[in-house]
RNA sequence: UGAGUCAGCCAGAUAAUCGCUGCUUUAUCGUUGUACUUUCGGGUAUACGGGUAAAGGGGAGGAAAGUCCGGGCUCCACAGGGCAGGGUGCCAGCUAACGGCUGGGGGGCGCAAGCCUACGACAAGUGCAGCAGAGAGGAGACCGCCAACUUCGGUUGGUAAGGGUGAAAGGGUGCGGUAAGAGCGCACCGGGCCACUGGUAACAGUUGGUUGCAAGGUAAACUCCACCCGGAGCAAGACCAAAUAGGGUUCCUUAUGGUGUGGCCCACAUCGGAACCGGGUAGGUUGCUUGAGCUUAAGAGUGAUUUUAAGCCUAGACGAAUGAUUAUCCACGACAGAACCCGGCUUAUAGGCUGUCUCAGAAA
RNA sequence: CGGCGUUUAGCGCAGCUUGGUAGCGCACUUGGUUUGGGUCCAAGGGGUCGCAGGUUCAAAUCCUGCAACGCCGA
C-alpha cells in the first residue's frame, strides 16, 4: 500500500524556502500554470502554492485550487523525485472544472520531474517561435 | 383561487474509500525536572511539555463580504477646563455603545394591509438664486386697464384683477366696492399669535379669543443651538531567543608587539581571552477563543429589551485545516470561505417552506 | 487582515473649496507656409465627468451606497 499521506514536511513552509527556489529554476507551464522546481536535499519532494489574488478574485476559487493542488499532489508524490515545486497560476484558472484541473496538473508533475533529472537540457525552441510572437503583437 | 404585504426558517441528502486540522483516551519512544536507590556505569517511580501510532467524537456563513458606524481588548498620551476639528439632529425609550433598534408624532405614496422619510433653527447674522423677466424680497408698471393733459406721436399719474417671464412673482374663492383696482370691506376656507384641553414629550384639536395676513425659498450654503467624540490598531501587545551579528562593565593577558595612514621618526586608529549585564534581528511561543454566549421555561413590558431558573460548550488554522473521488436520490444545488472578538448597517443571493394581514373574485 | 488614496477627451492633468459656461498640453482633422516633409501659424472635431440613488429650480462639484485601479503596514 503507497503512503498518500500530506503532512507539513511534505510543503514549503518560509519565505526562505521559495525564495531559493525562485533562484535559476527549472521551468513547466501550460496555458494556466507555472510550475518551478529545484532539487532537494531530502528524500521526499516538497509543494508550495501561490494564488496571487490579481490572478484569482474570489476566496472561494483560491481556496479550491489550492485544494485541488495538493490533493493531486498528495496522490501523484510517490511518482515524483526529491524536488520543491512552486505552484503558480496565470488569469482564467478559476473557469476551469475540478476535472480538467486534476488532468492538466498530472501532466505537469511528470514534465517538471523530467526536466528536474541532472542530464536534462532543454529543447531548442522552435524556429517558427519569434515569428509568431511578432504578429500576436502587431495584430494588437 | 389570484394578486399583494409583513415576519420567520432552510441553504442539497445518504453511503464508501483516500486525506487535512486541533481535542480526548490508550499505547509507545526519547528528553527534562523531582524523589528513591546504587556496585557511581546506571536503574526505578512520578509530573509536565514533546515525537509517533490507534480509536472516538468536533470542524465556515446568513451574509464569514464591504469596512460604513459602535463597543470590548491592547499599547501610547493624559491635573482640570476651553478653542479648533469631526459627527449626530422630530419626541420618548432600549442598549456596553451606536449613525442601530422599538414605540409614538408630522409629511409623502398606496383602494388597503403597509411602505418611505438627514424631519432642529432662515424673526441672530452673512451669503446664494446663472439665463429669462418690468420686478428675485420689507419688490415691481413691459403689455394691459383707468384718469388727466396732448402737438394725437405720446407724456404724467393711479392700478397687482388679466397677459407675459421664470424652478419660484408677497394667501385662495365669491360678493360688495371703485375712475380702474386693491384684505379696501364682508362671508367661507387657509395661515399667524395667545389661552384652554389631551399627551412625559414631539404634537394634536368640529375648543375659545385675537389678527387683514406682515420679512417667501435655500442650512446634504457658511452659520447658530443641543448632544457626543484623545490617538492608534492583534501586522495591537507580551514572553523566549540563534548568528561564525553587535554594545556595556569588570578581570586576565599582551605591548619596546602586529596591521593601516606616511619617504622616515613622532603621532593617530585598530587587533586577544574569560565572566556578568541588559537591548534585540531571523525564528519560536503567546494573545486565540467561555462570550454583552446559546437553548428551554416562567415573569415584567404595546415593543425593542430585560429578570430569574435549569441545561449546554458550539472552528481556532498560521504559505494558513474544514476537502477530493465514486455511487444513488431529488426540488438538480445561488451568493459565497472564519483570521482578536462582539452589536448593527449596507451590498450579493438558486430556490423551497411556514405563518400574519389586506384587496379582488367565487361558493356557502 | 488592517489603514489610506484615485477615477474628467486617445494619453497626461486642471476645474470640485464657494453648485449654473466642462478647460489646458500632447495627439487627431482641415487649411496656410515649403519644390516636398518637419518646424511654425490659423481654424475645427472629440468627453455617459467610474456606476446607481438622494438633496436642489439646477450636480463633474454637496450627501449616501456600489465598482474598478493603486499605495502603505511582516
Amino acid at each position: 500500500m503507497e503512503d498518500f499521506r500530506f503532512g507539513r514536511e511534505l510543503r514549503l513552509l518560509t519565505p526562505s524556502h521559495y525564495s531559493r527556489i525562485f533562484n535559476e529554476p527549472a521551468r513547466a507551464a501550460n496555458q494556466h500554470f507555472t510550475l518551478l522546481a529545484k532539487r532537494n536535499d531530502l528524500d521526499h519532494p516538497r509543494l508550495g502554492l501561490t494564488i496571487a489574488k490579481k490572478r484569482v478574485k474570489k476566496a472561494v476559487q483560491r481556496n479550491r485550487i489550492k485544494r485541488l493542488a495538493r490533493e493531486n499532489f498528495r496522490l501523484n508524490r510517490h511518482k515524483l523525485d526529491n524536488i520543491d515545486i512552486v505552484l503558480m497560476v496565470k488569469n482564467g484558472v478559476d473557469e476551469l472544472s475540478n476535472e480538467e484541473l486534476h488532468a492538466q496538473l498530472t501532466k505537469l508533475w511528470r514534465k517538471i520531474n523530467e526536466r528536474c533529472q541532472p542530464g536534462y537540457k532543454p529543447k531548442p525552441r522552435p524556429n517558427n517561435w519569434q515569428k509568431n510572437k511578432n504578429t500576436k503583437k502587431a495584430s494588437n
